[in-house]
RNA sequence: GGCCCGGUGGUCAAGCGGUCAAGACACCGCCCUUUCACGGCGGUAACACGAGUUCGAUUCUCGUCCGGGUCACCA
């Protein structure tokens, strides 16, 4: 058996879906999973939607995603060029061969007819106008320059049938399709003739593609039948929705939220979370495992595994995941994906990146939540005596005072202020004070955090703060109180 | 509209003729606790519907309904 060869095949929009990502995933998959290889191409062909740096965008995800491709456009191969538009030679010799074989024809009708043809008909569609002119006719069209496309015969009876390695099956009547056109006027090919040339050219064995292309796949086998190539594997995917406000479902897309992988970066999503989670939006392992790092699917990834189902994107299980992976981190590794957001939060003040990472980490669930949950170190916000007020921790504002400046006294006695230190100073005022440990600890923490939610308490914030801040910063809750 | 595909809790999903129908996310409750989180424990919640086939259907067949896809000189 030949070596597995499977291809990305992006267009140059400058954007890369996640549905489009999680089919380069895929794709990667299905090569690693069976030993193969993972090719990139471009298809740049339509050129009225090229944009600048484009395919740079494409570069950068794959890289950051771990898509690690084989052969492409940067990396060569021996099937190159991997870009489209510098193939472009290649693909009319191919239908001049079927005109020759009696399986292509030039067509020369007008873009008005054509219309008329479809308004006129009940199906709509092309009428075979020029699939059996007479010789004489095609060459006088011809020696008058008359501009014209090259469709391809399709059978006008039976059926085709062909097998997906996913949905089974699947038989199509050929009179549902029509005579496609394989150049058009301009001479360029289309897409999906352009296509199969290409995946034949370049060996691929595996096709892999959202289920949109399911019911055009006849076409693509009709072509590799008029030329008597083998047919590849095909995989179809399942496509990905998004929830509307209404309940319903639709394709995903911007009204639900990011749909561009470098969109879902801004929003603080880790990469591998991100490639992890629409990892299983359409697949699932035997053993039902969730958390997998792009080496596990490599080992586990089964075609079989496969859904046929649509699925939806669902937000709240890819914060999951995000978190999940933040949490798996050593401390560094998150003070230093966090560093960006420190910055944003605090500026370049002093504070201990590593102490607040540590805290930080158990309850971040997406990167950029980090500035508006540690902005208060920066600056003590304005806040109501209120906050004092804590029933479970049995404080109000006749004692909150009273714990407050123990708390003051006892802190400034401190000579060191480290976190042992403050615990044991205001655990032991606690005790002293024949009071729960909370009823010292809230006024502290309202008191240098000014706000109810906080992450880490009292003693890790008044560490964090450093004692001459702290001080100062309950010096001000007492007034508030007073 | 024709054709193709799909339909298990709110979401992702396991299941592949016999199960009290897994698990995860979300949600709710309890515990832990100096807040919030993390962690632990528990809970609510599903086979779209109707006929068959069968001793027995979530699993197989057909129909209905619902949803999506596709019918280009776009990719």
């Amino acid at each position: 058996m030949s070596k597995v060869r499977t291809r990305f095949a992006p267009s140059p929009t400058g954007f890369m879906h996640v549905g489009n990502l999680r089919t380069a995933l895929y794709e990667y998959l299905v090569a690693k999973s069976l030993d193969g290889v993972f090719v990139l191409r471009i298809e740049d062909t339509d050129r009225e939607r090229l944009v600048e740096g484009a395919v740079d965008v494409i570069y950068n995800t794959m890289k950051t995603a771990g898509l690690i491709h084989d052969e492409g456009p940067d990396v060569g191969g021996e099937y190159g060029p991997y870009v489209q538009s510098e193939r472009k030679d290649m693909y009319l010799p191919y239908a001049e061969q079927l005109i020759k074989e009696g399986k292509a024809y030039r067509c020369f009708c007008t873009k008005e007819r054509l219309e008329e043809v479809q308004n006129s008909t009940v199906g709509g569609g092309y009428d075979r106008h020029c699939r059996d002119l007479e010789q004489a006719e095609i060459d006088r069209l011809l020696e008058a320059g008359t501009p014209y496309v090259i469709r391809q015969k399709m059978p006008i009876e039976g059926e085709t049938k062909f097998v997906d390695a996913v949905f089974g099956e699947i038989t199509v009547d050929n009179a549902e399709l029509q005579d496609q056109i394989l150049i058009k006027a301009d001479g360029y090919p289309t897409y999906n003739f352009a296509n199969v040339i290409d995946d034949h050219t370049m060996g691929i064995t595996h096709v892999v593609r959202g289920s949109e292309y399911l019911s055009s796949t006849p076409k693509y086998n009709l072509l590799y039948e008029a030329f008597g190539w083998e047919i590849p594997t095909y995989i179809h995917l399942p496509l990905i929705n998004g929830k509307n406000d209404d309940g319903t479902v639709s394709k995903l897309s911007k009204r639900h939220g990011s749909t561009g992988f470098e969109d879902l970066i801004a929003e603080g999503y880790l990469p591998e979370a991100i490639i992890n989670y629409i990892a299983l939006l359409g697949w699932c392992p035997k053993d039902n495992q969730e958390i997998f790092s792009l080496d596990e699917l490599c080992k586990v990834f089964d075609i079989s595994g496969i859904s046929k189902s649509p699925s939806v994107f669902d937000y709240d299980k890819l914060d999951w995941f995000n978190a999940e992976y933040i949490r798996k981190m050593s401390v560094e590794e998150f003070a230093q994906v966090a560093d960006p957001y420190f910055t944003q939060a605090l500026g370049e003040s002093d504070i201990d990146r590593i102490k607040l990472a540590s805290i930080l980490q158990q309850r971040t669930v997406k990167l950029t939540d980090i500035p508006a949950t540690i902005d208060f170190f920066k600056e003590l916000p304005q806040y109501d005596k209120e906050l004092f007020v804590n029933k479970k921790s049995k404080t109000n504002l006749e004692n909150a005072p009273v714990m407050l400046k123990a708390v003051y006294d006892k802190l400034s006695a401190l000579e060191s202020f480290d976190h042992d230190s403050i615990h044991d100073a205001l655990i032991g005022l606690a005790t002293e004070l024949e009071v729960k440990n909370g009823t010292v600890m809230w006024p502290a923490r309202i008191s240098v955090a000014g706000k109810q939610v906080t992450p880490g308490g009292a003693i890790e914030i008044l560490e964090i703060l450093g004692k001459e801040e702290s001080l100062r910063r309950i010096q001000i809750g007492l007034e508030k109180l007073a």
